[in-house]
DNA sequence: GTAATAATTAGAATCATTCTATGAAACTTT
DNA sequence: AAAGTTTCATAGAATGATTCTAATTATTAC
């Protein structure tokens, strides 16, 4: 399991243009966030990381994923006060949260809803980030790596 | 400060509704909810209690808005992994929440609004719950304890 | 009024995350 | 390519919100 060219680029200039360096742990992180995009914990990513890479420290996934998330890397996602989950899904979108299987799907929302969603707000707010979660029950055997898409 | 009647009686309700009694720490932590809205954490919950019922324990604050939230009498809000926050408004609505004050807004959306995004999901999905959250920037003195409405 | 049940309390335990100190690796400047 | 400086990775301790535990107190049912 290696990253590709293409995605090793994206790395080295996001972490570049954050004052960091490319190391291999940095390296290996991503690519295990890019490799199976069903929104993991540190620590579910701190266990997928050991396999390949035994010596690796939690403290070290914990440090890389505040540097992605930093660099626009990776989004962090949270859910109630649940451990934050990673998404490498750079695109504006929302997420579905199964209460029964715990799983979490990516949803995209045509983007006229953000903007749309964005309006409705005072003028006296500012806003960069709006946030959607939808929280239910998904119907069973779907694959929450597989995007969802809305037309 | 004292809860109002009808205000007992609603929680009085709800507390039987699910198998709970009412109790005067129950009671008073209640009035401490309706009575500022600026969706205060536990722990701020909790000195505030403590002002008119010294020997009040954190673990009842703790154990009360658990109920309260599992008898529909007052909604948890999470921002990010921040502590717990706590509003009595029992609309179906969105918050804004400003990262330069910390301060929390209730935000009116229409209806519809609520209504139009739970059918963009496709129907794998079930849905009891949409949370919309908004970061940003409020512009100064506002009171976060006014009910933002859109028309 | 006594037994049975429910509520409150203080303090310990938990768990995700952050911090600290140490040593290893990698650039700089010669 | 050695010496000095900075960045990294690591183990383990510390933190802080929340939950749990065990003991005490209050309330209800008989």
């Amino acid at each position: 399991m290696k990253l590709l060219i293409r995605d090793r680029e994206i790395l080295s200039s996001a972490l570049n243009k954050g004052g960091y360096r490319p190391t291999p742990q940095r390296e290996h992180i991503y690519l295990i966030i890019l490799n199976k995009r069903d929104h993991p914990t540190a620590d579910e990513i701190y266990v997928r990381c050991k396999k390949e890479m035994q010596g690796i420290s939690l403290a070290t996934v914990y440090n890389c994923l505040e540097m992605f998330v930093e660099c626009g890397l990776v989004k962090q996602v949270n859910f109630e006060r649940e451990p934050s989950r990673y998404c490498p899904n750079l695109m504006e979108h929302a997420h579905f949260h199964c209460k029964n299987t715990g799983k979490v799907f990516d949803i995209d929302l045509p983007n006229e809803y953000f903007n749309e969603i964005k309006k409705l707000l005072p003028n006296s707010f500012n806003t960069d980030i709006v946030e959607i979660n939808f929280r239910g029950i998904c119907k069973t055997e779907m694959d929450e790596t597989s995007q969802l898409v809305n037309e």
